[in-house]
DNA sequence: ACAAAATGTGACTGGGCAGTCACATTGGAG
DNA sequence: CTCCAATGTGACTGCCCAGTCACATTTTGT
């Protein structure tokens, strides 16, 4: 948590400090970001960034924790849908808004995925505890198509958690080319989710 | 390439400096890992390290380039029964034995999952070779499973290499704690890799 | 207007790093 | 045995880092 100090900065300076940590953490995975290099492009001292945050893990924290909520709401819209549509259709606009939201805010996006890569022993705790929140979500998303019978019977819902986070992880996190195509990138998450579908829907016999 | 220096040493010699440029490399991506610590544990000079080796890049690219080697002789078995057995089934011995070798060769293992994470420019283009070679041998596979007529004709085959490799990465990469139950995990791999089979293979309509 | 509290500062500390270099040691050719 | 090229060495350079601290400046309450 940052210090009371930080709080206290009026809004913009707040959001100036944040910016610039966000993109450090964006171009470097937490153990190679550098702190002085935040500091030299925010403009401000050393010292004072020790007088809004304890160290460099509080500050890192706080950033992951606001990227998070900002993504968080992005996809809000999404899960509002969960009892209007169609399982396999939800999902698809999940997966594809998750990738709209990489293009839209590509430095956001980037700091997650060097979140998701940290070996750091003490970022590890984090990402096992945004690991759980994302499993019980699905799992309620699960539990849900499995009730309204698209989903086949006999699937394990942690081996079908498995399958999607997998997928997810390579759909979105890597195609951020900004010259990709959105439609034909669009076309292939539903080609992916496609093959996913046929492997869940229950079979006619 | 190591120097020639290197290669006249003492086989003993070399593995000794191999094993423990090894280890550090499994404990620590590219970027974070020390020159000093592995002539520390190793116990030779620094001066000599450079003897060997041109730089720390050098030594890293030798190192992932046997690592590699090693897997892929490991693996060499069951591609010999490409031609002798179901596309499916062969998947299915094929990532068993990738976790097998994670499971008996944890250290090789480790080099490699941080070689793929590897956000470092320089690193990035020996990836990429290496992401083009998997693709290459797996798009033979797949043209051999669509041509004997147990995957559907209308299978994208970079769909299905993109959904196999995501998964292969989850499923292999990240079991690897020692208490795991073998069995079980290779139950877990069948369940679902069944997924994938179902969502592949042509339908009775 | 003033003092005290809060905030801002950047030089400094101690440490780790890759890579270098002048020198020491070794081993083989003649 | 002698000499020279190949090999081994570790102190050293220059760099970057997180975190600290004595001091400077600003804000706040009275």
């Amino acid at each position: 948590m940052p210090k009371s100090t930080f709080f206290n900065l009026p809004k913009d300076k707040q959001e100036h400090i944040f910016r610039h940590a966000m993109e450090e953490f964006a171009r470097h995975p937490y153990e190679q970001a550098s702190l002085s290099e935040i500091v030299k492009k925010a403009g401000i001292a050393k010292g004072s960034m020790y007088q809004y945050f304890s160290g460099k893990k509080d500050l890192y924290k706080y950033v992951v924790q606001q990227v998070y909520r900002h993504k968080r709401e992005y996809l809000q819209p999404v899960w509002e849908l969960k009892d209007k549509i169609d399982f396999f259709r939800m999902l698809s606009m999940y997966y594809r808004r998750s990738w709209h939201y990489a293009q839209a805010y590509p430095t956001q996006h980037k700091v997650i995925v060097n979140f998701w890569d940290s070996k750091d022993a003490a970022v590890r705790e984090e990402i096992l505890r945004e690991k759980q929140t994302r499993i019980n979500v699905f799992a309620d998303l699960l539990e849900h198509g499995s009730r309204s019978g698209v989903i086949a019977p006999g699937i394990d819902k942690e081996t079908a958690w498995f399958v999607y986070h997998a997928v997810a992880r390579d759909l979105i996190d890597n195609f951020l080319d900004p010259g990709i195509d959105i439609h034909s990138h669009e076309a292939f998450i539903d080609s992916v989710l496609a093959i996913l579908e046929l492997g869940l829907r229950p079979r006619k016999e």
